[in-house]
DNA sequence: CAGTGGTCTAGACCACCGA
DNA sequence: CGGTGGTCTAGACCACTGG
């Protein structure tokens, strides 16, 4: 690994990974400055900075100007937690993904759905509630509100076809989304969806998604708890 | 926000964000090459290029050598997902932290842990369960298996002024973990000590670290699912 | 004040892709 | 082949930190 071509940035910062993962620099110790790797590397100081700036942005170092840079506290562990399409996520695995349409209609938001997409009480929402299969088993059920503003031909979708998300990513281009991961049990309906038995606990995501000068949407998905988790690795 | 002194990098990639949030560039289309946007920046090339690395580190465009940038397929949204010590996590939200002791212990790997640990069924180690309290209320329940080979202290370690994810850090420098977050019911002995009521869904994250050539430990956390999620953001 | 990291330049060579 | 991005250099000026 040591041993192939490397970029020079990639060997600098194998080296400081290397020296934090042996125990030679622990968390708070101070690492040596740009100039002080540059000379032992013999390399310009703009590659020594590429590298501790992406061992920065990656977590592992501190760094801070005028002062200098030293080991991350590690108390931090962060990694990237993917929110994918459904179908992209499922077709991915080898499976095959189907989409039952349990409803599509117009409604109207009421106190919570207007705070949400800062509207006022009453304004006139899309409505859906669809089904996601792996495999013919339920995985995931996705009640979603969407903003007409946002997206008005949102109720005219074939979603045997294409998924909430894909077509809102492609007609509502996304400036910010928050998501929110929780516990919870099934209600009657869902359980009933999900070929689950009431009480039995499942993963519920909500997410909500900005385009522009609008709150465009707003999704409750449910999946089942024995079927579904999130999973992911970090790596110094 | 356009306004201020702005770092030539941010100003191009401020750019770059714009055109694709306001749908002027969409998934898939090409993004001006470094040397045009040099131009029409009038900057060095070393300055567009740093600008649109990061952009391709943040998931917004898709660079493929000696073809080109494109928009990058939206489709997977990705944020971060902070694993954080739990002291800081209730530290700094502004409330007390306290942990109770249900076990410290020594223990020998059944199958499960065997393989989990790449050790030898019957193999020693270390176990503990502590409560986590946050302001008084149990919001944590941490039952978790330690490698003697990897923190011989451990044992030794006062748990009520240091948490055990606090403790491997130091001693057991990391190398990789991964984690899973699923949703589960509490057993009977969890739900009694997080005063829950058994059958009530739990968040449980479950997770294992790597210190140099050992597993170091094993963790399952079982969160009451009314008291506890993951929250994040993502932000074009 | 000297030392640090943050940014930037104007070149350069290379590996790779598509025509 | 020309154009792309990937890497690298040897300087430079700046803002910030600490003593």
């Amino acid at each position: 690994m040591t041993e192939t071509r490397m970029p020079a940035y990639e060997q600098v910062k194998a080296f400081v990974k290397r020296q934090i993962s042996s125990g030679t620099w622990r968390a708070g110790n101070a690492v040596p400055s740009e100039s002080a790797l540059q000379q032992q590397f013999c390399i310009s100081r703009m590659t020594v900075n590429r590298a501790m700036k992406e061992l920065a942005v990656e977590g592992v170092v501190t760094r801070v100007q005028g002062s200098g840079t030293v080991v991350a506290q590690l108390h931090r562990i962060s990694t990237t937690l993917a929110l994918r399409d459904i179908h992209e996520e499922i077709t991915e695995r080898g499976h095959r993904h189907a989409t039952r349409v349990l409803a599509v209609e117009p409604a109207k938001a009421d106190a919570a759905l207007a705070q949400v997409f800062k509207v006022r009480a009453g304004t006139r929402l899309f409505h859906t509630v669809l089904l996601h299969l792996e495999d013919e088993v339920a995985i995931q059920l996705e009640d979603r509100y969407v903003n007409p503003a946002a997206a008005p031909g949102y109720l005219g979708v074939n979603f045997n076809a294409t998924t909430p998300t894909s077509y809102l990513l492609e007609h509502a281009p996304l400036t910010k989304a928050s998501y929110s991961i929780e516990a919870g049990l099934a209600s009657m309906s869902e359980a009933r969806h999900l070929r689950i038995k009431r009480g039995d606990p499942c993963l519920v995501m909500t997410r909500s998604t900005v385009s522009g000068p609008h709150v465009a949407s707003f999704a409750r998905l449910v999946h089942p708890g024995m079927r579904y988790s999130f999973n992911g690795t970090f790596q110094l």
